[in-house]
DNA sequence: AGAAATTTGTTCGTATGTATA
DNA sequence: TTATACATACGAACAAATTTC
């Protein structure tokens, strides 16, 4: 017989999920507030309290709630670690090409930098611009990764744009996870590059300056240097 | 009290979740391969049974595995699906502004456009000009709605870059939340609107002739129609 | 300040349907 | 077909933390 027509029966845990999503889409549960208890929730849907845990688990693991023994479950505030973690599970997971993750962290910054030379706030101009110092003057891979990192990161905040800093910040993770194998092929290499230095000034520079064309040029001049290593290997 | 200091004792579930990604980041266990029974691992890690069910519901929401009653959880051969309804559940959660998704979906597509040129299949040409014809002669919303979703996402897959296809399927999704209100903006501007229907021959013109130029303009023409309806808002 | 009630955290037990040999 | 292993789902119990009175 064929099992493909049945009626489906949605599990019991995507309804809590579909249930909490239109609460929060709906207005009626704002950021802050607290869900009905878990047992009145598995009264509510008719389901027992650990398929609504099983869901509310699901929920508070992307982030959307989070919860306290003894007080309740409620809708997250700040909920950028735990989406960031996830996102950069499922990236990891699907175990995509470090070719692809490159040719899409360009993708970002290049809008980013189109976005940042007119949106950068004073204050993130010049910590752009203290990042860029760091990593001038660091000494060891790590520090050089992290000013690396931050600078980069710093571009992408500048353009105010939430689902390019979402992205990216997940991405960031995901290159985490590659840093092993990245490291003695393309940190080591930063080590005495000129130019890759002064990629970074130009880059800098433009969102500095507002000067789009410089802060692309930087921008190119970066990624046409750490594709040379793409190629290499 | 400061109690951030504290030992973290990770959640029980916590521990099936990086259990299972170390087991697949080791290689030790590949796409369609059965894990441990719910038991045995809730044995080997030390928790209960009900706490190894918690995490590897996560899993399989995010889309990394799957289960069947009676035979097990299984790492999933394809989870492209589950993954975009988590990746777009964690967009429309977060309450991101519609400005900001017009403009990422604008960044991803120019990108797309910039590598679809080049590694375009001749399936996805032919695919791409099909979905033109049927949305120039499609007579209802939602027919022009879904030709017009499908001719954006064949470009994108044109370009065969998996983190930029993988996030414009979360978009789209995200996007179907909001089409109540976009519906009766912009889809109804389509309906009677050259400019429009110029975009779009241009954009699948430049696709198919492999011709950056034009499928650029077009793509330009395209979301500055877009924007229109943004600044009447 | 303290006791009681409430709520989540975690575990165990059990009944049922499904897959597989 | 039968037997076994397994996931599914529910219910109950106790611990731990918080809130309330």
């Amino acid at each position: 017989m064929s099992s493909q027509e049945e009626e489906k029966k949605d599990k019991p845990y995507k309804l809590v999920i579909d249930h909490v999503r239109g609460q929060v889409l709906s207005g009626n549960l704002k950021p802050g507030e607290r869900l009905p208890g878990e047992r009145e929730l598995a009264e509510q849907l008719g389901i027992s309290r650990n398929s609504v845990r099983e869901g509310l688990r699901i929920l508070e693991n992307m982030g959307v709630t989070s919860s306290t023994q003894g007080a309740g479950h409620y809708i997250s505030l700040n909920f950028d670690e735990p989406m960031t973690e996830t996102l950069s599970l499922i990236y990891t997971m699907k175990g995509m090409g470090r070719d692809d993750l490159t040719q899409f962290r360009w993708c970002l910054e290049r809008e980013a930098m189109h976005l940042a030379v007119d949106y950068a706030s004073e204050q993130q101009k010049i910590l752009i611009g203290r990042h860029l110092e760091e990593l001038l003057k660091a000494e060891t891979e790590k520090e050089r990764y992290e000013h690396d990192m931050a600078l980069h990161m710093t571009l992408i905040e500048a353009s105010r744009n939430d689902y390019l800093i979402t992205t990216y910040r997940a991405l960031t993770n995901v290159i985490e996870s590659y840093i092993p194998v990245f490291r003695g092929k393309i940190i080591e290499g930063m080590k005495s590059n000129d130019k890759l230095e002064d990629a970074h000034r130009m880059l800098v520079m433009g969102v500095v300056n507002s000067d789009l064309r410089t802060g692309l040029e930087g921008l190119n001049r970066h990624f046409e240097y750490i594709r040379q290593f793409r190629d290499l290997q």
